[in-house]
DNA sequence: AATTGTGAACCGATTCACAGCT
DNA sequence: AGCTGTGAATCGGTTCACAATT
């Protein structure tokens, strides 16, 4: 994580001055909290004692750090591979460990969603997974259209139901005449047109968005109208919402472009240090390969992917 | 986004331990400033006409944030629009909205790489581009290697030269047989045992692994004995590497799943506050489809996107 | 008059370190 | 004896606000 990224997407709406979020991935992100801090506590203290149904639920809830619901996500995967190995009790190191995270910043994540370990011994397996769908809203299914039914679109929409169930793929998209009707995973591939009356029919919640850069936000525009709250973004391109809508971007250009970064730091680091310049290990190409060429700037983009 | 997300691994360890306890100064908030700033100033000034190849360049590249250096790809797309558009000069403030930030953020990022705008005018669009492009590395060609030419492999690699030139593809590998040889996006597949070598001979710095989970990590470890010091991962899995080695996560589960936290959090807040509930605008649902169902545990996972 | 560049305040997120429970 | 849960300290990044500069 180390984060980044992440991703993420970009807010910027209308309203009176919206600090706007955003954050990107990078691992960081940022986004936008408002409300106060309220400094934690409260709830923990609470008697715990009987399980109590729809508990404090909402107060719960709210203010779990953005950056602590991506990762709640990965421990989630962990625990499940431990399920599977029929672990019942884990440790917050051994999680952790598991989740490419240390300890401490696993115990605090978790306690945001309530008290479920036991001290002295662990978590129980099945309970965290229990908690943790719960928190991220598993409980219940997503309907979720695909927009671009290009190399990406149908790589996504290939395999049904996305990232492990709890995300049935509903609904596809394509501007493309000749595709429409035509099966794309088991789902009859529809006209951009109908992006509105096809979403709020089949009641989606999550558009993913796979189209060239110039459709995208008429694209946006339409699932928004459809009734999609939540949008996956893969088009470079910063998605204007109403800010009840939650998007999340993946940019596959800015994710080359921050490697990229840290190669030339290293290599910069190497000369520095070394000053007669040769990098360590398997170090620079040096050779035969590129140099400039006159970037032909790095963003003529993505285009269909 | 997202960082979330988006993660970072490798860091560089430098610093001594922690400094600990007793000794805290009581509330001497004495800034330490340190890496940031970099004197800044200087340089500035110097007079630029001709074009000096590397500056202080090693100077600046360090302490950039990483958060920071997401931004800079974003700002150099908008800014290639620019171009393309041949508007020659930007203030913060419109070259911020067309990032989806706010001008104080981007003002401040673009003082990490230098100053190179001009007060009471703004930025000079060409300028920034090539200053950006430098500082990510971009005058140089990072050759790409992709890894499991799957569904999404199969995207990945079918637009030749990654994401808008710069970055272009240059081997790719599978463990299936029938697959090797034949070429896609104008490149033979080869085989997933010959990682180590094909990398090395065409000098590969970045690879980008769209395998299944079961066999990342191997592939990865390859992929560093093949002197690959940046990858990208589609797998849904923390890759175990050398500290000298840049990883970056790209998890579609982990999208989802946050996006599905910020729907089951909207429901919340609407029915906290109506409390007979209805959420507003195009809220729930409601009806038909989806509730529990026992979610398949959200985690069995991606397999080859 | 406009707009950059940046110190300093602010704030959220991470890490420490230990009290509290089993 | 062990491990969780969490206040408190620290860190890093964002925002403010203004002096500097054209």
């Amino acid at each position: 994580m180390p984060e980044g990224d992440g991703q993420t997407s970009a807010r910027t709406a209308a309203s009176p001055r919206t600090p706007d979020a955003d954050a990107t991935d990078a691992g960081g992100n940022g986004n936008r909290n408002e409300g106060g801090t309220n400094g934690s506590q409260a709830n923990g203290a609470q008697a715990n004692g009987s399980a109590i149904e729809v508990p404090a639920a909402r107060e719960r809830a709210r203010s779990i750090p953005e950056a602590a619901v991506a990762r709640l996500a990965v421990y989630l995967r962990a625990l499940s591979s431990l399920a599977e190995q029929d672990i019942t009790t884990v440790s917050s190191e051994e999680l952790a460990t598991a989740a490419g995270v240390n300890s401490a910043k696993l115990r605090k994540d978790l306690s945001y969603i309530g008290s479920y370990g036991t001290r002295g011994v662990g978590y129980e397996v099945e309970v965290l997974i229990g908690q943790i769908e719960r928190t991220l809203g598993l409980t219940r299914k997503h309907s979720v259209a695909v927009v671009g039914i290009g190399n990406l679109g149908h790589a996504l929409a290939n395999y049904g139901g996305f990232p492990g169930r709890g995300f049935p793929v509903s609904a596809l998209f394509d501007l493309d005449e000749d595709l429409v009707g035509v099966p794309v995973g088991g789902i009859p591939v529809s006209h951009i047109d109908d992006i509105v009356d096809v979403c709020s029919q089949r009641e989606v919640t999550i558009g993913v968005i796979a189209t060239p850069t110039q459709g995208a936000q008429e694209v946006c525009d339409r699932l928004v109208a459809g009734g999609v709250t939540c949008i996956l973004n893969f088009a470079p391109i910063v998605l204007q919402v109403p800010e009840h809508v939650e998007v999340r971007k993946v940019d596959l250009a800015v994710e080359m472009q921050i490697l990229s970064f840290h190669v030339a730091r290293r290599q910069q680091e190497a000369v520095a240090s070394g000053e007669s310049g040769q990098v360590d290990g398997a170090g620079p190409p040096g050779g035969g390969a590129g140099l400039p060429g006159e970037i032909d700037s790095a963003n003529r983009m993505v285009e269909r992917l």
